[in-house]
RNA sequence: GGGAGCAUGGCGGAAUUGGUAGACGCAGCGGACUUAAAAUCCGUAGGUCGUAAAAGACUGUGGGGGUUCAAGUCCCCCUGCUCCCA
């Protein structure tokens, strides 16, 4: 800061504007320079702390949404710092994935040179941002150094049972080539890329068995203490447990086949009337009958038309048709009929339900349309009728038409009779888990690739580690259909075996971008290792991460995905945690203002309109509706976090977003309140210049330390200052341990700052030296810039962000004299000051004797008398 | 349909966890400074009634009931919105 030096002495620098582009551009080059934010080697003692935010995708473009995420991560790391931590606070990018892809096909260009220079303008524009972030971290999971560690990874899950290909139906896109996610199919069966009706094709994929871990995944939720509760909540229903009894139906006139059912209502058995089979069970074939063979082939085609997601979901109306075929019901040796429909699942469970129309909605919706038999077989005490009341009975009862059960209730029958199935074998207790196995096979080019070979003789076989890695052949650029699927690169593709030397081909897929981001947090510990994805002493030093903050949408797959691998990785004893975020922030979205006109369902873009108190439609002249929707184009409500931090510089745009909203609600962003907290950064620099003085910058070093001076011989105006000060300590200081609260620790900044304008003028040199050190250092971690130029005004020695957290005194924090409400008959009527820890019978004394107490107690004695000391008292007549 | 959560001024949001509701900010209004404007500083502000103006009274945290000396906060019912799962 050369050119500050000399200002800094000078009498001028009191009038001196607050420039914060040239403050912010001058000092982000001097951390650089001296490695401020650097990861430091944990000394034994000192408390460690792992900030993390998660990663982006390189979009080339920073939106507002990151902004919120890395402001609250640097926020809560910075505080770290000044406590005394060691922190460890990385970034990198999740680089591999669809859209470099599409960019690269759409101007010829290679998929990695598009994602290379979206992450340099990225990482320009992360860097304006102020935020303490140790870049010799930095990692990017496109990269060979990273991906390498991916497939080491995915061969030690491979080697341990836990990946593992099978056939699969996906949507399939027979223009563009490739399978497509669900997401990518639109509600017609068309990929949103080409247009083309998408079909079903059985492919064979590759899987994680993340089911494996369900009941540990599930358990060890309960660990998560420091996790929202909704998240938790997700997470739970997303893996869905339930207990029931798997039934073995055996098929009449096949006695090798055996139809397992799974079901968490066994106590309604006596009422099955049919057996459903989903459309892609493997019995189909072999069981139909002889004159059902042409409408279940028909029926059949017809749903392979539609696309899987359609044809089985809830909304779509239930069909199916007869096999001809029965079961026996081994519970009394009925005969049941075998149905095939669209409302079985082919992968819960095991792809057959038993139809109890009676019990079940979609049962008694299926049987009303195929006129099946509806046999009741619960009842509540009041005679609940099926029947009669055209719907069925979903609650729990007692059993009536069950043989020798009838009487039982629900609970008693589901016990017994699984003890029956297991007693006589044709049947169990089971669980169930909705969670399915994770595919990560993508038949697309961007993308860590699977480390595996395929050879005719020898079979499946891994690639060695020191093979590794498996690197992406240099993307064809010359035609739109090629350079989406490796297996088009047959010079790539094609191998020797390495076990018999013979003809062999490489895995084609790539894996799931998740696959990516499930480890990266591990491996920011030691991104620079070459030896290993990480040193397993190193992750102890650091892991679990201690703050991870990110968008609530990754409530689900990431988290859980990352979990799982977590777990795998323990299992597999590379690493000792066993849950990999131990505190987790969902921050809201940013939402920009639109103008709608509900006429016509349009959006109008702001600069349109021209009175935004009654906005109007400039063609229409309809009234607008003013809403706060998620930034998007086609809304016109984004706001580039570039151009606000141009025109207000950083700390501004970090001030805003911590104080405009708690930071798990939405953030609506807005103009004018952005200017409020530029006014409040400017409000503390011009009174810092105008209480700058060389007697105050002698004594600022000396605030560093906690003191405790005598507070005897202050005068009144000072006690209160001071007062003020040691509250404003406390309350940021809770805002940023306990529940992250940036608004309200902002909007104690601001209330020191309001009380430093009142009081200043007549404190003493040594309060007013004080007050400022507090401030400042509190304002640090909000806005960084500022705070480490004010410091430096100040005659700080070293950056403000080295120095310690202020701590407060209790024995400050409270005024002499305190206010006492006083309520009668529960109602305030006013209030009385004592001096603090007075006694009831004083305080009652005074009260009873003041106007207030004449005038309201109408010269009746208070039957009772409520006295919280030193806040209230309360008169009962 | 099941589960979770939310509801406070014109707006964003506070409230020591049962103890003066509306902190802090935005927008507004009034004043000072200025030839003027901007910027800045100071003040004001839930609503209704009331008064020349004050004083003052009543009412008020989506609606209804309850517990308590005391309820935005705890309990029950209702309404509306958001999210997740079907």
């Amino acid at each position: 800061m050369k050119e500050h030096s000399t200002d800094k002495t000078s009498p001028d620098a009191s009038s001196r504007p607050y420039k914060h582009s040239l403050l912010e551009d001058e000092w982000q080059k001097k951390w650089v320079s001296e490695d401020l934010y650097k990861t430091p080697m944990p000394k034994d003692s000192q408390r460690r702390f792992y900030a993390l935010s998660m990663f982006p995708y390189p979009s080339g473009n920073l939106h507002m949404g990151h902004v919120r995420n890395y402001v609250i991560t640097d926020v809560i790391a910075r505080k770290r710092r000044m406590d005394g931590f060691a922190v460890l606070h990385p970034m990198g990018w999740d680089s591999f994935g669809l859209p470099a892809e599409n960019a690269a096909i759409e101007r010829g260009i290679q998929p990695s040179d598009w994602t290379e220079k979206n992450i340099a303008q990225m990482k320009k524009q992360l860097k304006r941002l102020g935020l303490s972030i140790d870049w010799n971290k930095e990692l990017t999971t496109c990269h060979t150094d990273y991906y390498k560690w991916t497939q080491y990874i995915f061969l030690k899950l491979f080697n341990s049972g836990l990946a593992y290909q099978k056939k699969a139906k996906v949507n399939w896109d027979p223009i563009d080539k490739t399978v497509l996610a669900n997401e990518q199919v639109d509600a017609d069966g068309r990929s949103w890329r080409s247009g083309a009706v998408v079909q079903q094709k059985e492919l064979k994929q590759w899987f994680l068995r993340i089911t494996d871990y369900s009941e540990d995944l599930l358990k060890d939720i309960q660990k998560l203490k420091e996790w929202p509760e909704r998240v938790k909540t997700m997470q739970t229903n997303w893996i869905g447990r339930s207990e029931g009894m798997e039934i073995n139906f055996n098929v009449i006139g096949f006695p090798n086949k055996t139809i397992n059912v799974f079901t968490t209502r066994p106590d309604t058995i006596y009422g099955v009337s049919y057996i459903v089979l989903s459309p892609y069970h493997p019995f189909i074939d072999e069981i139909t009958q002889e004159e059902n063979k042409t409408k279940v082939a028909e029926y059949i085609n017809m749903l392979n038309q539609k696309d899987i997601k359609c044809s089985t979901s809830i909304k779509e109306e239930k069909s199916g048709v007869s096999t001809g075929a029965y079961v026996k019901n081994p519970i009394n040796n009925q005969n049941i009929p075998i149905w095939i429909a669209n409302y079985v699942l082919t992968d819960y469970g095991s792809g057959a339900v038993m139809g109890v129309p009676a019990h079940d909605e979609r049962d008694y919706e299926f049987a009303q349309k195929y006129k099946l038999t509806i046999s009741q077989v619960i009842s509540n005490s009041k005679n609940y009728s099926v029947e009669d009341s055209n719907k069925p009975y979903l609650e729990e009862g007692v059993l009536i038409n069950s043989n020798e059960r009838t009487g039982l209730t629900t609970r008693e029958a589901k016990k017994n009779i699984i003890e029956e199935g297991i007693k006589k074998g044709w049947g169990k207790y089971k669980v169930e888990y909705r969670l399915r196995d994770w595919l990560i096979s993508r038949q697309r080019y961007w993308g860590c690739p699977i480390p595996i070979i395929h050879c005719n003789s020898c079979g499946t076989i891994p690639i060695d580690n020191k093979d590794l890695p498996v690197e992406l052949p240099s993307a064809s650029t010359s035609s739109q259909t090629i350079v989406s699927d490796l297996s088009s690169y047959k010079d790539w593709v094609n191998i020797k075996c390495p076990r018999c030397n013979l003809e062999a081909r490489r895995e084609t897929d790539t894996m799931d971008t998740f696959m990516c981001s499930s480890w990266y947090f591990l491996r920011f510990t030691d991104s620079s290792n070459n030896k290993e994805p990480f040193n397993k002493d190193v992750i102890n030093h650091w892991l679990p991460v201690d703050q991870y903050v990110g968008g609530i949408e990754h409530a689900i797959l990431h988290l859980l995905y990352s979990r799982f691998i977590t777990k795998a990785l323990n299992s597999a004893d590379l690493i000792s945690i066993d849950e990999p975020f131990k505190r987790l922030l969902t921050q809201g979205m940013v939402q920009g203002i639109t103008y709608k006109n509900t006429f016509t369902g349009k959006y109008i873009a702001p600069e349109e309109v021209k009175n935004t108190r009654e906005p109007r439609d400039p063609r229409t002249g309809d009234e607008l509706e003013v809403l706060y929707e998620k930034m998007s184009k086609s809304k016109y409500n984004g706001v580039d976090p570039c151009r606000v931090i141009d025109k207000y510089g950083a700390d501004t745009a970090r001030m805003f977003v911590l104080f405009k909203a708690p930071p798990e609600k939405d953030l609506e962003w807005n103009d004018a309140d952005v200017e409020g907290q530029h006014r409040f950064l400017q409000r503390i620099w011009r009174l810092l210049n105008k209480f700058n003085s060389h007697d105050i910058r002698n004594l600022i070093p000396k605030f560093n330390e906690p003191n405790k001076t005598d507070n005897s011989d202050l005068n009144a105006l000072e006690k209160s200052l001071r007062t003020s000060i040691h509250k404003a300590i406390k309350e940021v200081t809770e805002d940023l341990s306990e529940d992250f609260q940036f608004n309200t620790a902002i909007s104690e900044l601001m209330k020191l700052t309001n009380s430093m304008y009142s009081s200043l003028d007549g404190v003493n040199i040594n309060l007013r030296a004080e007050a400022f050190s507090v401030l400042i250092r509190l304002l640090a971690p909000f806005a960084p810039h500022i705070a480490e130029e004010l410091w430096s005004l100040l005659g700080g020695k070293e950056s403000v962000h080295k120095q310690q957290w202020p701590k407060y005194i209790q024995e400050y924090l409270q005024l002499d004299n305190v206010k006492i409400v006083i309520q009668i008959q529960g109602k305030v009527r006013g209030a009385i000051e004592v001096e603090r820890g007075s006694e009831q019978l004083l305080v009652e004394k005074k009260v009873l004797d003041s106007s207030i107490a004449k005038k309201w107690l109408d010269n009746k004695t208070p039957k009772r008398i409520i006295f919280i000391p030193d806040k209230l008292i309360n008169l009962v007549i």
